[in-house]
DNA sequence: CGCGGAACTGAGGACTACCTGAGAACGGCC
DNA sequence: GGCCGTTCTCAGGTAGTCCTCAGTTCCGCG
C-alpha cells in the first residue's frame, strides 16, 4: 500500500474514484483510509439508497460494497447500478457464511468479491485486479513485483529469488507483497499487522517476527539478505548498505 | 477466459461485434460481461424488435439469441436477418424443453444452440465455434489447444497426453479446456464454478475437487504431473517448478 | 562488561483446506 | 423398466498452515 507505488503515478488532478458503502462505520472508515492513502479519492455511504444517490454524484469508477446493508442488499443496489446505464465495476464485501455462495455468480466478470474478515493488503489487492480488468485487459500494470533478483508474479501466484522458484504460503505470500510494495520503506510491526494480517486479528505481535523469520528462511538464503531489522521500529526490505 | 489468449490478440481498434438479445437482463448482463471479458465488443437487446433494429445499427458478427421473447421470438428474429440481406450467424438460447428439438432442425447451418443452463465456458467455446465457421475454415484459431505435451482438439472433443489418447467426460472436458485457456494463471474454485459448472449451480465447491481429482487420475498419471495445487487459492496447470 | 529489552526461532497444538473413495441421484438409451 | 454412464454429495483421512509459547540469542546502552 504505498502512494508512489503503481497508482500514484496517475496525476494527481484526476485520481481515480472509488465508493465504499458498509453501514459499519469502522469498516468504511478504515477502507476509507487505506484507499485514499493509495492514492484514490474515496465517498462512503451507510445505505443503498445513499450509495445509489453517492453514484450519480461522485461517478466512481469503482463501488466497493457490502451484501449486507439496512435497506436495498448489495446486489439490489447494483442491478439497480446497471440498469441506470454504465456498468460500474463491484468489489462485494461478504461474510463467510451462506451469501458467500450467492456472491460467487461474479468472479467471471470484472467484478470481485473478499470475505469478511479481511485484510486490507487482500482488498486493495482485489480492488486493482478489478479496475485492471475494467479497463481493457492489456493495460500498464502487469500484476508483477521485483526487488533485486526477488521477484512476483501476482497472478500466478509464483516467487523466484535468483531465478530460482520459490514455495509460500498464503500469508508469506501477502506478507512478502506487502514488503515489495514498500520496499526501501520501514515498516513497523503494527503497520504490517494492520495490513497483512485480517483486521479483526486480536492475537501478539510477535506472530510478525515468525513470519518474517519462516520468509527469511525461504528466501534470504540467498545473498545477499534482503529483509532488514531495524531495531525498535520494524523491518525493511532494501540491499545491503556497502 | 482469458484475455491474452485466442481472441484477445485481434486489434483493439476492430474488434469482433456480438449482440446478445434475452428478456432477462441478468442474462443479457452475464453473457455481456464475459464476452467483454474475451476481447468482444457487445450490445445487449431484450425484445425481438430492438434486437432487430440493433442489428442494422450496430452490425454484429453475430447475435447471441434466446428463442423466448416477449414479442417475436427467436425464430422469427432471425428469419428476418436473413429476409434483410446479409447472413448473421447466431447462437440460440434455448430451455430445455420442447423447443430444443425445433432449434435443432435449424442448427444445421452456421449456427448452433446452447440449452439454458448452460456454463459460460460453453457459451464462448460455441460463440467462438460458429465464428470461426462462417469466417471460412481456413482461419488463424484453430480451436486446438496445447500446453507441454498435453493436447485437446475443441471440435473433436479428442484429448492426448504423451500422444497418447484419453476419455474425458464432458464435465471433465470443460475442466481441461478452462484449465489450458488459462494455463499458468492461478484459477481459484469460485472462479472454476463460475466458467465451468452451470451458472444456477448452487452446490458446494467441493464438486471442483472431486473433478480435479478426476482429472489428475486420467491426464495426470504421466509425468511429469501438469494439475498444480496452490493452497488457499487455486489450481493451476503449469509445468513443475525447475 | 553486564544488563534489559527486543528479536529470533524451534516445537507443538489447533485448525482448515484438500484429497479421495463410496454411493446416491439423475437422465439417456436400449 | 432396467442398465449404464455421469454428476454430485458426503465423510474420513491427511497434510499443510497458522499461531502460541518459551527458551535463546542478539543488540544497545549504561
Amino acid at each position: 500500500m504505498t502512494p508512489g507505488s503503481q497508482q500514484a503515478t496517475a496525476d494527481v488532478a484526476e485520481r481515480t474514484r472509488v465508493l465504499v458503502v458498509d453501514d459499519e462505520s469502522n469498516i468504511t472508515d478504515l477502507v476509507a483510509t487505506v484507499l485514499r492513502y493509495e492514492g484514490f479519492e474515496v465517498q462512503t455511504a451507510a445505505t443503498g439508497r445513499d450509495a445509489l444517490k453517492a453514484v450519480t454524484a461522485f461517478r466512481p469508477a469503482l463501488v466497493v460494497l457490502d451484501i449486507m446493508l439496512p435497506d436495498l442488499d448489495g446486489f439490489e443496489v447494483q442491478r439497480q447500478l446497471a440498469d441506470n446505464g454504465g456498468k460500474i465495476p463491484v468489489v462485494f464485501l461478504t461474510a463467510k457464511d451462506g451469501t458467500e455462495d450467492k456472491v460467487r455468480g461474479l468472479t467471471m466478470g470484472a467484478d470481485d468479491y473478499v470475505t469478511k474478515p479481511f485484510s486490507l493488503e487482500e482488498l486493495v489487492a482485489r480492488v486493482r485486479a478489478v479496475l485492471r480488468r475494467a479497463n481493457g485487459p492489456d493495460k500498464t500494470a502487469t500484476g508483477r513485483l521485483q526487488f533485486a533478483d526477488l521477484e512476483m508474479d501476482e497472478e500466478s501466484h509464483e516467487v523466484w529469488r535468483a531465478n530460482e522458484a520459490i514455495e509460500l504460503t498464503p500469508t508469506e505470500f501477502t506478507l512478502l507483497r506487502y514488503l515489495l510494495l514498500n520496499a526501501k520503506r520501514v515498516l513497523s510491526k503494527a503497520q504490517i499487522l494492520d495490513h497483512v494480517w485480517h483486521y479483526d486479528f486480536a492475537g501478539d505481535a510477535n506472530v510478525v517476527e515468525t513470519y518474517i523469520s519462516y520468509l527469511r528462511k525461504k528466501i534470504d538464503r540467498f545473498d545477499p539478505p534482503l529483509i532488514h531489522t531495524i531495531r525498535g521500529v520494524g523491518y525493511c526490505l532494501r540491499l545491503p548498505k556497502a
